[in-house]
DNA sequence: CATGAATGAGTCTTCATTCAT
DNA sequence: TATGAATGAAGACTCATTCAT
């Protein structure tokens, strides 16, 4: 049932890059919870109890992949941040960097979504800090926004601050390579939506004008 | 198996809406695939073997909780999509009650978004086709908005509402009944900001104009 | 899951098959609905989760067993089926050889005869099929018994071969290899009775000339 | 699920004999280990509690189930045994008289065949004293048959007895009242077969002629 | 008599992990 | 490094039986 590794043995570092990959397919596929160890082995091609060579526990394999997202996303909010660019036009920075790597991404992306909280201890909090910190750079630059006085009047930034994050964790929910076309024109769209909700139209204050405001 | 309501006794049908009610609690807390079917015999003080009088499977447990929400969650869609009202109004109609729901039912909700993966054959097949009629549903109020001409230019429709629902599916992922505030308000700033990002902003082109489109 | 026979580990293929006696001893002993994976599992002396690396499921060490005595018994019926002799001697030899099998396998027979019913799906047809075989086989012969003349007078094919296949299945209800003498002599005495009532006697018409006929 | 009994109460001792009834039926249809006090309730529209008004235990109903055929067989044993007859006769009568219950009990002589193993302590003593007492009187008839010089030439009562108590055992194995025809027929029928292997024939000695004997 | 809620022991099965070879 | 046998704890589910009402 495990297919082997045909040919020569290609490089000894990948064969941990192999397993990383191929966890990440099958934690995607699965869900964390639900996908085994044996699921992982079966894919790279691997028994079992060899996987244990590359780790030392099945969560340190879900952390491993936690690291690698951390460090790519890391540095995307370095770069928004650092930008010398008008607040509005820093968001939609960060609003299309960010989405683009969640589609350019997709499984990993899912993973780094739905699966921290089958971390524990120190990982798990290192993983919530992280997130923190990516709510901290975006409410900053949304409470610049505020500054150059191109923000909805009244904005909520911590309110839009979630608003915009579970829009974006919402990508791999429904995005999948094929057929949903190319990432980077869905990332530009996301960035316009997002840039929108933060800037807020004429038609904002309509509800109360109507009276709908008791919904 | 089921109840028969007769006479006073007034703990009867209360039994099953506890461990409802447990399942909802624990179900979020831990997510479904954690929870073992002993933590919520523990939640609600009975040996496990005894939730089998109640239930047929743990994920019959997990198929009312979604019954009751989708009968609930229903009814919010039908209202919004009856009204004679300007689509705008519609869309923030929609996105208010549909976030007020959310809120309201913060562990609920987070269930319902979370562990539909967990329902098998016919029962995951109806949770889908759910959701694909709620998002047919908000597609069709964005289609009224484009029509009536209040939609940002160029407005893909079928991304909106990828990114409206995701925004709001987001809701349980950091609403917390304790500390976040009253439900009302946040449901009518969501509304609020899901307008905005349909109805656009002179600003949604600026990015091009700014040459940051190759990100 | 399937073992490599590789080099020279003796106990390698073993345990498997020391698996497979444990279960045919514990199924004829206490029958298969009674008996526990936990029962098997200490007759080997493993703990019952071990027994997982060898087998699917219960339902499959039961299958594994009526495979193997398929195997067996299938070789038999051939070998009776293709002989170039008068078909009285065939029913001996089936009869004798059938009934040997019994014996010397009877723990593995008891089961064969009684435990079918517990296999589902597939399995259970492919039993029930392998049994409509051996029916079919045996009213063959008998069939060829009846042209050569030999049959007793006015033979109802069908339960004759129902008796004497019930008659050899009671073998592993009372035959217990200590005390109960050596097979082959017991196996030669079935066919002698075997071939007796299908032959038939004189006598067999006293009954109704007795006016019994009315019980 | 369950149906209930419509119209006026129908003698209070009919609820305990349609208890037994529908204990027959279930035992026989899923066999006594898999069938469960639920099933016996449903048929017999009461609930699983309730049963216990009537019995002590599920082993008690099987035994009561085995209490009114012992009584039943009993009968039947003493009849044949006490008749002024020549022993082949008394041979066919007993073997007649005793497929005929069996064919026309079928349901209850198939658990009196095959779930004796599931009583315990005393009265699965009963059940062995029982079957133990049937041998006997077959053996009986059968060493006066030899008595009488009908046997036939070096028959092996033990074996006899064993191999004809077999054949009849096997008849709730295949025979079910629909598409089997009437039972007298088949009693007749099989009451010739007992007796012609009992008293042989000529070609009884055919095999070692042929020397086939080594088998 | 009947109900149905509750018990508690037991069953099969899964799986992350270890370790001698 | 890799294997694969074995572990041991845990999980879902079943069921005969009891008992207050």
């Amino acid at each position: 049932m495990a297919p082997r590794q045909k040919g020569s043995r290609p490089a000894k570092r990948n064969r941990r890059d192999d397993l990383l990959q191929a966890a990440i397919e099958v934690f995607d596929e699965k869900g964390y919870a639900r996908a085994s160890i044996q699921d992982v082995a079966d894919s790279v091609g691997m028994l079992k109890g060899s996987l244990y060579h590359y780790i030392d526990s099945k969560e340190d394999l879900l952390a491993r992949i936690f690291e690698e997202s951390d460090a790519q996303s890391f540095a995307l909010i370095e770069e928004a941040k650092g930008l010398e660019l008008p607040a509005v036009d820093r968001v939609r920075i960060f609003a299309c960097s960010w989405s683009l790597w969640y589609l350019q991404n997709v499984e990993r992306a899912s993973i780094y979504v739905k699966d921290w909280k089958y971390l524990t201890g120190e990982r798990r909090q290192r993983a919530l800090d992280q997130r923190r910190a990516y709510e901290a750079s975006l409410e900053e630059i949304i409470e610049a926004v505020k500054r150059e006085g191109s923000a909805a009047p009244g904005l909520d930034t911590r309110l839009a601050c979630f608003f915009i994050l579970a829009a974006i964790n919402g990508l791999p929910g429904w995005y999948r390579r094929k057929g949903d076309g190319a990432p980077e024109p869905i990332a530009e769209i996301y960035g316009d939506l997002i840039v929108a909700a933060v800037c807020g139209s004429g038609l904002a204050l309509s509800a109360e004008i109507a009276g709908l405001a008791d919904f």
